[in-house]
DNA sequence: AGTTCGAGCGCC
DNA sequence: AAAGGGCGCTCGAACT
């Protein structure tokens, strides 16, 4: 590719924003320092400022989600931006500094030795509603403030353990956020009929009433008459009294423990969970609530995660069972390019590790899982794709242990660096993605957060025995703590490396009419019109091997996509 | 009436 | 075969 590693952080062509209340903005250009290289320009209106200026590679801005969708939606997209306060969230964490507010108004007064705010509270996700996409407005940022948070933000990069890789963080996170910007507003093609052909065919007739739909009422019969009296299914405590009555003692009523259980009542209970889950989470209120004018139309939110994954809100778009795909259909004429990247997490563990074996493996396009079980486990691919998610999920009992084993004497150094980083969990140190990316450190540790919430000082803040179900960083538990970091390492350098994909496939599809509308993890979806459909794959291809030589530096590692050209979402496995 | 929580399951 | 990492979403039950 002709796109030298410096493009994505380079100083030039910069102008900084500030957008004022009246719907203009302040701009000024920025020299190769950072400062400002000329005057500050007062604009009437935002949107003119930016689209008479398309020789501007890069607009830094205090909030892209203020800014870009207004833009977007006059028709004006950007090259390139440096969101202040993501920049902020991530140099911040990795400073080990996760409580602290994250606005710009924050950093400034940090900067400044005033009183610093506290971060408005998390919008709350509106249910059945269409959240904005507007982000409410927040109180005006002076430019010359925004270019001292930002000057300052550029020394910190400066002092991160390594600022090269803490400038393409916080650089390819910008971009995902214009991706996602983009994302929202293009929309994933729904087909309405085709998903209610779908539900019909699954699930029978609606009644009149709201009730259940006569599939799902028919399987909850099945399940009273197996049991000889009348329980609802969708009730795990009923259910378990159910057994109980049939002496049968069961912990919980999930799919993996009722599989073992021999009695009439499985199947057809089973069966009913699996449909009323499409029921209620993706049937026909769901259509009502989140598809409009053949779209489905979720929110996407760069770096929602601790990992650095994205998430969504609304609609569960990154949990679309594999049935309701079949929805998902491109405009006439057009074709949706689902690409898929393999096995991404043990050659990101390869690349980030630099073990010479598993580099080796993962240097090939053909199937890493193969490859690891024909060097360690004599062909047998199942227990090879066990013992590689073992060691990189953390498992801890059962036959994992003996491959995990295995695995450790073949790749040393790729088992290594998870032992290490789980280690490194359970003691409570920073753990970082490849790039940067920080974990936070556990609860207990933040000693401030009890004094400024002025809690008597005597009452335990955590009960230490047991944490409840919280999530792996959060827990008191090290051992759950150990194995988040474990985890942490590979998932969050894969979201490191999945942002420089995006940035760099948003960029060559820059003169298409292809456009993204979907990502999960590691799987890319282009709506393309049909003639654009190979240039859109060789693309793929390209912007993957880009991908891993900018995140990783050079490794033999590829990063081969799976990729399929389809009218049909549901085609594509 | 509204909010929180646990259970369960979808996706990776 | 066994049950680990990250999420969002929905329900009913249990609370304020």
């Amino acid at each position: 590719m002709s796109d030298p590693p410096a493009t994505l952080t380079d100083m030039t062509d910069r102008w900084a924003l500030s957008p004022a209340e009246d719907g203009g903005a302040e701009i000024v250009p920025l020299g190769r320092d950072g400062l400002p290289a000329g005057p500050v320009l007062r604009e009437p209106d935002l949107v003119e400022a930016v689209r008479s200026r398309p020789d501007v590679a890069r607009w830094v801005w205090r909030s892209t989600a203020e800014v870009y969708p207004r833009l977007l939606a006059a028709g004006v997209r950007v090259e390139r931006c440096y969101d202040v306060e993501d920049a902020e969230t991530l140099l911040l964490g990795h400073e080990g500094r996760h409580g602290e507010p994250r606005s710009a108004a924050a950093a400034l007064a940090r900067l400044r030795g005033g009183q610093v705010p506290p971060d408005p509270p998390q919008r709350p996700a509106a249910p059945g509603a269409q959240s904005p996409l507007f982000e409410p407005p927040a109180a005006h940022l002076p430019l010359e403030d925004l270019l001292a948070v930002y000057a300052e933000q550029q020394r910190r990069h400066e002092r991160a353990e390594h600022p090269d890789r803490m400038r393409l963080l916080t650089a390819a996170e910008s971009a995902g956020m214009l991706v996602a910007a983009e994302m929202n507003r293009a929309g994933l093609p729904w087909r309405a009929d085709v998903h209610r052909e779908v539900l019909h065919e699954l699930l029978g007739e609606r009644y009149a009433g709201g009730g259940e739909p006569r599939r799902l009422a028919e399987l909850a019969d099945e399940v009273s008459a197996a049991f000889g009296h009348r329980v609802r299914p969708d009730l795990p405590a009923e259910v378990i009294k159910a057994f109980a009555r049939a002496g049968i003692t069961v912990r919980s009523t999930r799919r993996w423990e009722l599989e073992s259980v021999d009695h009439p009542a499985v199947k057809p209970l089973l069966e009913y969970k699996k449909l009323y889950r499409i029921w209620v989470a993706h049937g026909w209120s769901w259509l009502q609530d989140w598809v409009r004018e053949g779209r489905f139309r979720p929110e996407f939110l760069a770096g929602g995660t601790v990992t650095g994954r994205w998430v969504t809100h609304g609609g569960g778009a990154l949990q679309i069972p594999r049935v309701i795909r079949r929805a998902v259909v491109a405009d006439p004429g057009w074709r949706l390019v689902v690409a898929d990247a393999a096995q991404l997490e043990p050659r990101v563990l390869a690349a980030i590790s630099r073990d010479p074996g598993l580099m080796e493996v993962a240097s090939r396009e053909s199937d890493l899982y193969q490859a690891v079980s024909d060097r360690v486990f004599s062909g047998d691919r199942t227990r090879a794709k066990l013992a590689v998610l073992g060691a990189v999920y953390g498992q801890t009992s059962g036959d994992g242990l003996k491959n995990l084993a295995a695995l450790r004497r073949r790749f040393p150094r790729a088992v290594a660096y998870v032992d290490d980083a789980a280690r490194a969990g359970e003691e409570g140190r920073l753990v970082r993605t490849w790039l940067g990316r920080t974990c936070p450190p556990p609860a207990g540790r933040r000693e401030d957060a009890d004094e400024e919430a002025g809690l008597p000082q005597d009452a335990p803040a955590v009960p230490p025995a047991s944490d409840g179900w919280m999530p792996g960083y959060a827990s008191t538990d090290p051992r759950a703590r150990g194995r988040f970091a474990r985890n942490f390492v590979v998932q969050g350098s894969a979201a490191d490396w999945a942002l420089l994909l995006l940035a760099a496939l948003r960029r060559a599809c820059w003169d298409m009419a292809a456009e993204l509308v979907f990502f999960q993890h590691d799987e890319v979806i282009v709506h393309c019109p049909q003639e654009e459909a190979g240039r859109v794959v060789e693309a793929i291809g390209q912007a993957a091997e880009l991908a891993g030589r900018l995140t990783f530096g050079e490794t033999p590692v590829r990063f081969p996509f799976t990729t399929a050209v389809v009218e049909c979402y549901a085609d594509a496995k």
